[in-house]
DNA sequence: GAATTTATCTTAGATGCTAAGGAAATCGCA
DNA sequence: TGCGATTTCCTTAGCATCTAAGATAAATTC
């Protein structure tokens, strides 16, 4: 059982039709930072504090994963803490480290922020099947672990 | 005939390994807009610029595909302008208007940047089925589809 | 226990954005 | 046609956020 005929499409196509996809996406970041009172780079490192859970990580974890100096992660955890999103204490295992947590409500705020859109997208995928489905959140998965290798790759010389 | 088994996944667990795509593919634009002197603002720009091919497009258009302010735009012309990526001609048919043409080189000063990112998603294409390739495709055309649609009415209210 | 390394913060300066407004070209309607 | 309204882009002032460089304090090494 097949879902409906597609065109065929290389893998050159393939990928011109992600980089528009991520250039529209970049601007929908940008929006959506907005609403919630932030700058697209506080939106990305509250990402990385969110899927650490229950825990909890560094600013340096965020210098990292956000491609941006240990000065500027100072301005964004100040910002995210002003704004209710995070809470920053001493380590006490370190006292020179930081930890930086969610805010469990703050979670939901975004959500709100998000919740139409993936609703949209959500509307997407009820034309596809949960074999077509699975082929693309598996796509998904491998592609961003493809490219945070190559990000951290291509800048550690 | 069927492609490899994978773990089956909801709408929502795609959204989410969406999510973290957008994330690092946000990082990773800035990393190659700073590899060619530009800001991200800049290289979204040149991108719609590519999209029109041996056309042009006007400052105004820039301004409401990349989401910022017209004075914003003038900046960012400059900068393309002065990089070499773009020339910038008054429109004889509405001399109110700029049209803003890509350099035919600057494709592929930018394609170099992107090339050996571009090798990997090639790789990891290398894995799928053309069929698979086709849904992917698909599902990335309909989601940028999507995407600029809600973009363009949640900020038009 | 002194020297080195690590993690964060501070400061100064540069960059890129918005908001507001101006100038020139076009439109639209009497 | 003529003239006000609109559209399009640019300019300016001010603000937010980044980098680079260096300071501080805590941990690690030898």
């Amino acid at each position: 059982m097949e879902g409906k005929q597609r065109t065929a499409a290389s893998p050159s196509d393939a990928i011109s039709a992600l980089d528009d996809l991520i250039s529209t996406s970049v601007v929908g970041q940008q929006e959506f930072a907005r609403n919630l009172g932030l700058s697209m780079t506080d939106l990305i490192c509250f990402a990385h504090v969110l899927e650490a859970g229950d825990s909890w990580v560094t600013a340096g974890d965020l210098a990292a994963r956000a491609h941006v100096t240990t000065g500027a992660v100072t301005g964004i955890i100040n910002r995210l803490e002003r704004g209710g999103f995070v809470t920053r204490e001493p380590d006490p295992a370190d006292r020179r480290r930081v930890r930086v947590a969610a805010v469990p409500a703050a979670a939901d705020r975004v959500q709100a922020v998000y919740g139409p859109y993936h609703a949209r997208l959500a509307e997407l995928f009820t034309q596809y099947t949960p074999d077509e489905i699975a082929i693309v959140t598996d796509w998904f998965t491998r592609a961003a672990a493809v490219a945070r290798v190559y990000l951290d790759e291509s800048c550690a010389p």
